[in-house]
DNA sequence: ATTTAATAGGGTGTTTTCCCCCTTTTATAA
DNA sequence: TTATAAAAGGGGGAAAACACCCTATTAAAT
């Protein structure tokens, strides 16, 4: 009996290629496919359609990859979330993984190692890269900062990475421009960033806000 | 005989599956793979491997999309090339278009229609999705518009995109901090945006800058 | 010879940044 | 149950940075 695989992301093209991918796998066929998180939580309640291996986008509109693994783990623990994507960054991939998944693929990967990673997953029950392993290792050492923004300060950056002045954020946010100010402050401190340039690009890059 | 085929792109999963996609139409055939357009045009000087199709990414290191189409057009001109990107963004298809690209599919496409486009590129000569020629026909009523920014402009305008302080740009660029100013003011008068902020988002989503 | 582009500057008002300070509410622990 | 401490909201005032005017010099281009 061959291991089912459910393929999630957002690009069909890219999703149906990968499918015909792991169909040409000995061990493994597509089940389906899904353009969004939210389409497969709505797909596997069907108890006829749960895969024994999803392949993961990260980036996706309506629920992403990492909210979607969440729910998956909580849910259906014995199903095995295999990340792929082309975001490199130290925290989404750490993001990722604490949510569940089990390996964690760059979309510049031959399809050779998406088929041993496959095999490990099911046999080991997960798969590493070099890389990835030493993304972490790294990452561990130099990172026991805790950076939490609060509900409302998220909510205050994403207006900040418009062309309104504070004051305009302050209306739109029902508060008292002093108290943006001390949002501001607050979240300059915890950042280390010097003005709101660097704000933005802190949001870009935590993807707090995409251009 | 069928008609061959190159994908070029640097993410190897999806071109390996988009590769095998291609392999599954009737009438074509993967002749093999490349990274990068440069690959694609050291490769291709051997008239071995001279493909009827390219299927090229649009954004790629070493040698992007559109410049690989656009040196494609000259040397080679009886080789259609047909763009395959995640980039909706209306500038760069139009660049890509004028660079030569015989048509552009969306990657969230389906692979019957990528079947149909490299048909129809090779009965017609092009291929073009009601989106895209949509986009166009929008594009051509409403932008006249001619925004041209001296090479000294842009020059300043990444470095907005960086914390620095104005005062430290104009020294990085040996500059008089007023002669900053007089750059800021009339990029802000051309690009019609109100703050620096404004600016930052119009350098990301035209790639003079990149988070 | 006149225009245009690039550079530099002056003046003025607004916005942002950065210091201090305060109250009220909500957890949370002794 | 009451200290006690966070969290959330608000404030004054000053200095720096930014935005928006408008003019002048210089050099290259027409």
């Amino acid at each position: 009996m061959k291991h089912t695989v459910v393929v999630v992301d957002d690009h069909t093209l890219l999703s149906q290629a990968i499918g015909g991918l792991v169909n040409d796998f000995e061990n493994f066929e597509t089940l389906y496919l899904c353009k969004s998180g939210k389409e497969l939580l709505d797909t596997i309640k069907d108890p006829n359609k749960m895969p024994n291996i999803v392949l993961m986008d990260v980036n996706m509109p309506i629920l992403n990859g990492i909210e979607t693994t969440q729910i998956l783990k909580e849910k259906y623990p014995e199903i095995k979330v295999l990340a792929l994507s082309v975001e490199e960054n130290e925290e989404t991939i750490i993001k990722m993984l604490r949510a569940g998944a089990k390996g964690y693929l760059m979309k510049d990967t031959k399809k050779e190692i998406l088929e041993e990673a496959l095999q490990q997953i099911v046999s080991k029950g997960y798969y590493h890269t070099n890389t990835i392993a030493q993304l972490l290792v790294g990452s561990l050492n130099k990172k026991p900062s805790e950076i939490e923004l609060k509900e409302r300060e998220i909510e205050f950056i994403k207006h900040a990475c418009t062309e309104m002045t504070y004051k305009e954020i302050a209306e739109v946010m029902f508060l008292s421009p002093k108290t943006i100010d001390g949002y501001r402050d607050s979240i300059y401190e915890k950042l280390q960033i010097k003005n709101r340039i660097g704000l933005v690009l802190y949001a870009i890059r935590n993807h707090l806000f995409t251009p």
